[in-house]
DNA sequence: CAGACAATTACGTAGCGTGAACGTAA
DNA sequence: TTTACGTTCACGCTACGTAATTGTCT
């Protein structure tokens, strides 16, 4: 027989988690004293035992006490299913790490970064799928997939490149800049996108009424003001290209 | 300028988090009603989609506040440092899903198995590394990993034997088997570990004074009153041996 | 006035940690 | 008597979901 301090000894458990046991049914104690202590024996541990090893394999108590009450029937299967679960979780995890593993690499290649535009170049990593699926109810799938396989050989160099811009650009726009400098900076900005890719997506919007993106698919890293000075200057410039976000 | 009910279907949120955010002051709205009404304007969703990559990035509501009150600097550094937190987490996911799977390829080889017995021994799985630190202390070190070595090799089939021998076991103690059977039972228990290994375990205990493994790290399959039976059978059939646990 | 939308308040989740205030055992 | 140990509330944590009740807009 342990006291509740003795046997959190024994069993490595807090004396807190056992009372929390103890009331919520999990692991009741062998006997009460009329004053209320509670006490444990050697069997108990062997619950104990049970508990934490069902707890490491990342059940939760509740499941505990249901495989518990079922008297560990089909506890084969039980694992089975966890081990689904947690292969789910792990994969989640995976690509969580990939995308940062991306926005690290981008980040590193370039030297300074407005927070506020790697963000949204993150926010774009992150929505591909969704921006892959939207695309394609407007541009054939072959050319959809053509576009993100570009991207991602290229991903690194061309959010580099998207961001050094987009900052040059928004520097221009608070302090003026020479007329040749603008519209070299428009040009790049202009051809991220290969000429070619260019080419074929203007070619497939020929006859399409998709006259803007969606703006939370593809958000504008330029405000309002920005944008409309952007396509100002750069008709002013004669310069005229498809300018899409992304 | 939207309402909460429009900000919520134009980001995704629900209304209930906009509060939270709004009340937590992650995300304020640019303004108030005098009727306590929330409104949001295009600046905030620029806000939201901020807060929704760090939460996709498994950043707590409390990490992106101190980001962004520390105006994102360092966001990089901030990255990397969930990017080595989240690696971590993968980890240890690893570790348990490996240990299911051991768990569950020594399940699948036995027929029927005692839901306790098979507890005890996934629990001496995850205890490994904590026994062969025990054992350490008490064996030669190249012993130890020896040992772990030789059942890590034969996982499965060793813990096979380990499991019905131990449940034929308990069955001979409720009720009576003929000698000869108990005789081969028992040979066969203390053979589970090869003759070899036995021998160097012996050598080396001989002059030590471990009388008792830790009953923590160790825990018996037998029950106190099975346990005596047992060394009583053993002695009575002229049997003597090595029968520690694992 | 009805009906949609807004507000606040407050309890529920999981697994305990961390007191506070008090009773009991050695 | 001290003091170490036990007890029962009860609030704290995360990130909201889910009512309940009441107020505001159209």
């Amino acid at each position: 027989m342990y006291s509740i301090g003795q046997f959190a000894k024994k069993t490595g458990l807090t004396v807190r988690a056992l009372r929390f046991y103890s009331d919520k049914g999990l692991l009741e104690p062998c006997h009460i004293s009329e004053a209320g202590h509670r006490f444990y024996n050697d069997e108990s541990i062997v619950r104990v035992q049970k508990i934490m090893t069902l707890k490491y394999l990342d059940y939760s108590l509740e499941d505990i006490e249901v495989l518990f009450s079922k008297g560990e029937i089909r506890l084969i299967e039980s694992l089975q299913f966890q081990r689904n679960q947690l292969e789910k979780k792990r994969k989640q995890l995976d690509n969580v790490i990939g995308y940062l593993d991306q926005a690290i690499a981008i980040g590193e290649r370039s030297e300074t970064i407005e927070p506020t535009l790697f963000l949204s170049v993150i926010h774009n990593l992150l929505k591909e799928e969704e921006q892959k699926e939207y695309l394609r109810s407007y541009l054939p799938e072959a050319l959809v997939d053509k576009i993100y396989d570009y991207f991602g050989m290229n991903l690194i160099e061309m959010n580099h490149q998207y961001i050094q811009l987009t900052h040059q650009l928004k520097q221009a726009y608070i302090e003026p800049v020479p007329d040749k400098y603008l519209q070299s900076l428009i040009e790049q900005y202009s051809m991220i996108i290969p000429q070619e890719i260019a080419m074929e997506i203007a070619e497939a919007l020929k006859d399409s009424d998709l006259t803007q993106m969606d703006e939370w698919l593809f958000p504008s890293p330029f405000s309002q003001d920005e944008e409309e000075w952007f396509l100002e200057q750069a008709e002013r410039l004669g310069l005229y290209g498809g300018y899409d976000d992304e």
